[in-house]
DNA sequence: GCCGGTGATGTCAGTTGCTGTCATCACAGT
DNA sequence: ACTGTGATGACAGCAACTGACATCACCGGC
């Protein structure tokens, strides 16, 4: 037997989400996820920059399946084509996961402004690291940054009505759905 | 003479953005903030709910012009044209200022993290406001949503151009030439 | 099979953001 | 002159986060 229970981060962010539902996300400390987790509070902090950052550990690979997506697009595609692709490819990815954890997640996140900063200083994120492999792509500004925006944006709004839906409804089409109301709102 | 030197908030306003172009962020302490303006620290706490909100001031007074200009609209405006007229009045009411002190807000802004996670989060609440505002004008969703987030994102990266820029540039234009361009971007 | 390095964890003390509570006291209205 | 009010100060306390040092199973080399 090891001297350590093995995923220690892993622990740390189940027990967080599940503090976090029942007793909401301020009246919840660290100490209390740790000691949950069978951890320290300092240990915590080793795995996580601070309190919200527990929610956000897929964040990372989201954002390298979206850069990968857009690089491996097609020479002929468009750069709002490729950014369409890549959102459709995270829509895919939701798709595979456990609706339940995702709109739990979801709703703590919802629920909190200090949470939803950091939600949205994510999607920043990506969308720059979108907009950055654009310019990769030989496309200039400001049209990568406009294409990687409103990409992130149609995701976010696919998204939430993914989660307002109750079954299993297809996240990739309605990613291609909203496409298509942008282009109609912006110009036709 | 009066009690209590006139003015507090806006001293403290002064006083954290001169302390946080001169010190950083993270390394001034409220109290110091409170110190420079001849007040206490509680007293800051008084004033703005945290270290952070204390550059954001102007946020309500901008959504204001933009919600009332998207009301204002005539009826026969689309709604993306009634967001692209507000956007294009927030940024006529960013060229009264004083560029060079719009300028030192937006260097500390973004140049930390958490300030720009508090951005974000106000851009967010002013899309949701004009999104709310366009469905007032009968705009269902997801229209109204994928509007106001396009004219939002317009707003930031002509706001973003136009301080690139050295000299009086023409914000205004900046947005209606950003307008089009999504409008080319997507599509049309 | 022992041995020193390594990495994940624990312990502890300290700073700072933020809050609750009560006291103070100029000012305005009566 | 009397009293209520509003902005402030003073003080105590909690929780987030950090730095420094100790511990000790495990692993690779010998």
């Amino acid at each position: 037997m090891s001297r350590w229970e093995p995923n220690a981060r892993g622990r740390l962010e189940q027990a967080a989400l599940a503090l976090y539902l029942e007793n909401g996300f301020e009246q919840t400390t660290v100490a209390e996820i740790a000691t949950r987790a069978g951890l320290t509070e300092r240990t915590f902090f080793r795995h996580f920059a601070d309190k919200r950052e527990v929610l956000f550990g897929g964040s990372a690979a989201l954002q390298g399946l979206f850069v990968r997506s857009v690089a491996d697009a097609p020479e002929s595609a468009s750069p709002i084509e490729a950014v369409a692709m890549a959102v459709a490819a995270a829509g895919a990815m939701f798709m595979e996961r456990d609706k339940d954890i995702v709109r739990q997640r979801q709703a703590v996140v919802t629920a909190h402004p200090e949470l939803r900063e950091r939600e949205l200083i994510k999607l920043a994120t990506l969308a720059a690291a979108l907009a950055d492999t654009l310019r990769g792509r030989g496309v200039p500004d400001p049209d990568a940054t406009l294409a990687a925006e409103a990409g992130i944006a149609v995701f976010r709004i696919s998204f939430e009505r993914w989660m307002a839906e109750p079954g299993q409804s297809d996240l990739p089409r309605l990613v291609r759905d909203s496409f298509d109301k942008l282009k109609a709102v912006t110009g036709n």
